[in-house]
This record gives structure tokens, sequence and C-alpha cells, in this order.
DNA sequence: TTGAAAGCGATACCAG
DNA sequence: CTGGTATCGCTTTCAA
């Protein structure tokens, strides 16, 4: 391994100096800085993050923090976030929790470690051992942190109840989201809030989690548990499709006889038959600006926005009945 | 921050001692370990990894090379990646590539910089910057690396020929995916190998990519550029759900007219309509198995298993025809 | 069995 | 402007 004393060596400096011209920090005369340029080429010097992250107490490091990496709507924040600090001179550390909250704090300490500059999570709940490292909540946030974003859940929320309604609902059901996930919750207050106010029944059937496995025995779960609905609000794509799925095995027609909703909008959602209707959330964006907000928090004194609320879309296609314009 | 050293005052011995008692190196007494344990829950110690790693010259981490986060297979392959580590003590840095080798280049040299204990990577290629890192590859492998965990990618290939070829193929097409990357090549050769054998003509339409971006488009060429085909083996389930919108949209009935199988058996797979055939890759235990591999290599001197095949498996469902068994 | 001390590779203070 | 040197927190000789 090279390093910066070889540097120095062979440009006939002082190792302080070579630090200096490499940092741009303090006086090098261009003389100086020519030299060591040259030597640092001539070795193909980097130089060691680990003894730099030693000295300054803080690595290039950021902990990023999932619920479940094989939910697509995670990858597609964990890209935001990596190409917002690749862009800043940082890498990622990965932490799949899979709501295990000794996990979520196993991987805490190792962050703190590792020196890490930052945290970004999209994990529900306040870690216990996050110390003082700077934080960031993507997604699953709380009222009290204080940097998060996220999208406008209690109005995803009513979109979804809206475009129910235009589909002539007659009764819904609300298949809620975990109820220790706030985005759930919220989404539900919307979901309520418009059913109410069209007066529209509903029933509420809770799932305990967003996961992949469990789609679709709670799939076959609604159906035998629920009875005469014509319409379903599904917690995300995930359970909509496992629905559909579901609701294509027991002959029953999409729309015609049931119209679903998702939530997220997966890249493959758009791929399926019919195509599913869902609300889209800018997951890319809120894993981009949730890591500049990091960024800024780790970098400056004072941020200024420091709750981020990002908009969501309802995506129509073929899943939902059609509104009748003329009656 | 408490240290070593806050913990060695604590304890009444010397920051040696601690070291040797933690790290269960050289002599320890009874009574020695006794209290620097006490002290060690006391003052919640745990020991700065970047400082360990500065020493040794080798950090509890390891490089995760990905091509694309947001293709279903590979966070699969990373949640095995990640769970096999953890369990032996390691952390992932986490670098997804996007086929970018300049990009791959600079996280080698990012992995260098901090120490990394190994990498492991899935993405096609032998990096350059690599040095002495350990090195495992998973799924794109090339012939000339010595660790590599990968699945049959030519039993696979013939096992969708077969497959498509009970379903009565009159003309297939074969979308071939990217040249460069081995495993579409072996797939390809095992294709061929049946289709050949049962003198079934076929067409191949080469795909630049297995890019989730591409597929919508690549599935409208496929029908734009080829025609009166009746069955399509895709480079993977992405591309094959993908064409099995687009045959829908054109009012061709699927597996009736166009018979399709596909290839990773991705989570959602098994949740269109109709339930997508395809071949099975382990994606889970390739991850694992990569990670074990990986592990050996860096802690043991020799490893008995350096090239690793795992099985395939066809996973019939309902975009394929019916074998006439009768006939 | 123990502890003092020399590193690991970089940074930053301070004297020159 | 430059260079010597202490320092970050931990591991590992080496002498006692």
């Amino acid at each position: 391994m090279t390093t910066i004393r070889d540097v120095a060596k062979l440009a006939g400096v002082s190792v302080a100096t070579v630090s200096r011209a490499l940092n741009n920090s303090g006086y090098v005369s261009i003389s100086a800085r020519e030299k060591v340029e040259k030597a640092v080429k001539e070795l193909n010097f980097y130089p060691n993050e680990v003894a730099r992250s030693l000295f300054q107490k803080k690595s290039k490091l950021i902990g990023l923090l999932l619920p479940d990496i094989t939910n697509p709507f995670f990858p597609a924040i964990a890209k935001g976030v990596e190409d917002c600090v690749n862009e800043r001179g940082y890498s990622l550390l990965l932490g799949n929790v899979e709501g295990d909250s000794e996990k979520q704090e196993k991987y805490l300490r190792i962050f703190e470690q590792n020196n890490i500059a930052g945290v970004i999570s999209a994990v529900q709940g306040n870690p216990i051992n996050l110390k003082n490292m700077p934080f960031v909540s993507l997604d699953r946030i709380n009222e009290e942190q204080k940097y998060v974003v996220h999208s406008d859940d209690f109005l995803g929320g009513q979109l979804a109840a809206q475009a129910i309604i235009d589909g002539k609902a007659k009764k819904v059901v609300i298949m809620a989201g975990p109820e220790n996930i706030s985005a759930s919750k919220v989404r539900l207050k919307g979901n309520k809030d418009i059913l109410d106010r069209y007066a529209v029944p509903y029933e509420i059937f809770q799932t305990e989690s967003f996961h992949l496995d469990l789609a679709e025995e709670t799939a076959k779960a609604v159906f035998n548990q629920l009875s005469e609905f014509d319409s379903v609000i599904a917690s995300n794509d995930i359970y909509g499709l496992a629905l559909i799925t579901e609701a294509h095995k027991r002959g029953i027609k999409v729309p015609e006889e049931l119209q679903v909703i998702g939530y997220d909008d997966m890249p493959f959602s758009k791929m399926m038959t019919p195509p599913l209707t869902t609300i889209s959330q800018p997951a890319y964006e809120i894993g981009y600006k949730g890591a500049e907000l990091l960024c800024n928090v780790m970098e400056r004194d004072s941020v200024t926005e420091k709750r981020i609320q990002l908009p969501v879309t309802l995506i129509k296609r073929e899943t939902l009945r059609e509104k009748d314009e003329h009656e």
C-alpha cells in the first residue's frame, strides 16, 4: 500500500505539505503543489480513508437502514440515496432491518463503531443507540423526528378513496397497513375522510406487515373473512396484485365485479394484466432529497427545510371502473 | 466516545490487558478478565472499528457490487449476502454500478481506501482496481474467475426451450440477454441445443440490457420487427411480463395464441395474470453461498469448493400451453 | 501474566 | 510557506 510518506519522499517534501496539498488547506507553494501532484500521479496514490476517519472521528460513510430490501419501493429509495451521497463523496453502509428492532440497534452500533457521518432510515421508530449521529427519516417517519422526507400520505389516502368512489363503489374494503407505521395510519385517515364524506360503507382489514411473503395468504384471508365488497383499497401494490390474482382464481372479474387500487406505483404495476391503478409516490426523489437533507445537516450548521413533503399522484390504469361522466 | 483507555482505567489494568481480554488473545488472568468485563459493561463499551481496522489493515466491511438494485433479482441476492456476512461479523458497503464501468472502478477504489476485507460482485467482468482484495463473483461470472457462485444457466436454457416445445411451439422467438453477459450466452446455447434437436424454427431478438426501463419499448420492438411467432423465451421475467402486457394490448391471447416463458422467478411473477411460467434461480442462496465462499477465502488459506453451481428449476404456471399427453 | 511503547496512515498545530 | 510531531483508538511485540 502506498502511503502519504511515499508521496512525500518522492516529491521531496514533508507529509504535512502533501496533506495540505491534497486537502487544499493551508499554504502550499505552487512548486510544492506541482511536485506533490506529480508524485501522487506517479504512485497512483489515494489516501487511506480509515486513517483519515480515525483522526477526524468521522468517516465518509453513511448508514442506510431499510425495512425490507425485497420490497421494490426501498431499492428505489436506496438508488436515490446512493446517487446523491455519491455526488457528495460519501458511500453507503447497508442495513436491511426486516422489522427486527434488535437488528436495527445492532446496525446502529456498527455504524457508530465505524465513525459513520450520518444515518438515513426508512424504518419506523426512533433508534435507541443513535447517540449524536445526524439522522434523517424517510417515508416511515414520526412526529418527534426533526429531519424527515415523506410524501403526502393523507392526500394519497384521499385520492385513493376518491378514485374508488368515482368507480362507483358500493361497499369497500380498506386493507390498512401495519398500525405501527405512521404512513399507514395517515393514509387510512385520508381514506376515511373521503369515504365518510360520501357516506360510502367500508370495512377495515388490518394487515400486520407490508411483506411480500404474506401477500398471498392475506389476499385469501380478505376473501374468506369479508364478503359482498366491490372495491378494495390495498395497502400497497404488492397486496393489490396479490388480491387481483386471488380474485381471478375465484373467477371474480377485475374491475367489473371488483375494483382495486394499490399504493406506491412499483415498477411492475404497469406490467400487470390489467395494469394496476395506484397512487404514485416519488420513491427515488424521497431517497435523493433525504440524502441531500442529511448532507446539509452534516455539513452546515443550519438547515432551513427540515421536514420535506413530496407530492403523490393518482396513476389511472385499468383496475378501476370507469367514471360515468353523464350521470 | 468511550475508549479502551477508559475501560483500562476503570478496570485498573493496562490497555494491553483490555485488548487481550476483548480479543481472547494472549494470556489474561481470570481476575483481570472479570475486571475488564465489568468495566466494559459499566461503560457500555464497544471498540472502535476504525482504529482496529487501521492497525490490521483490514476492516470488517465487505464491498457488494450490484448491476442494478431495482431489478428484484439483485435485492434477493443482496439479502442472502447480508444474512451470511452478518453471521460472520461483517457489514456491507453497497455499490450499485448500473453497468457503468467507471462507477465500478470508483467503488473498487473506495473499497480499497476503506481497507475492505473482500468484495462480492454480481457485475460482469474483472475489475481493474481489484489489487489483492479477495473476490467472489455471483451469477454474471466468467471463465477466468477463481471463486464464483452461479446457477446452471445451460440447463436453465434447455428447460425453457423444452417447456416451450411441450407447449407445441411452431415458431419461437428467443429474446437473448445482453451479449456481454455470460449467463445470457450460456442460456442461449441451452435454448438452441434443444430447439435444434427438435428442429423447431426460431429467431433471435438481441436485447442490450436487462433493465426495467427498456422493457416496454423492447416488447413493442419484438412485435414490430418479428411476426408469426407463437412462443417467446424471454431473457428474464421483467421482459416476459412486458411482452405479455404488450401482447394483451394487441389483443393477442396468452397462452393460447402466444406462450411466454420468463427467467429468474421474481417474487412478482406468480402474482401476474396469468401467472408467469419461468425458470427459477435460487437468488437468495446464490448470495448466501457466495458470501460463505468469500468468508472462507478471507479466513482460511485453502478452500475446497471454488466454483459453485446451484440448480435451476422449471416453475410451471399459466403462460405456456398444455402438453398433450395423449398425442 | 502484565504493561509500556511502537506503530497503523492521515491531519493539524506550532515553531521556524 | 514548510516540516516536525502529537494525536486519533486499537493491537501487538517485548521486557519485566
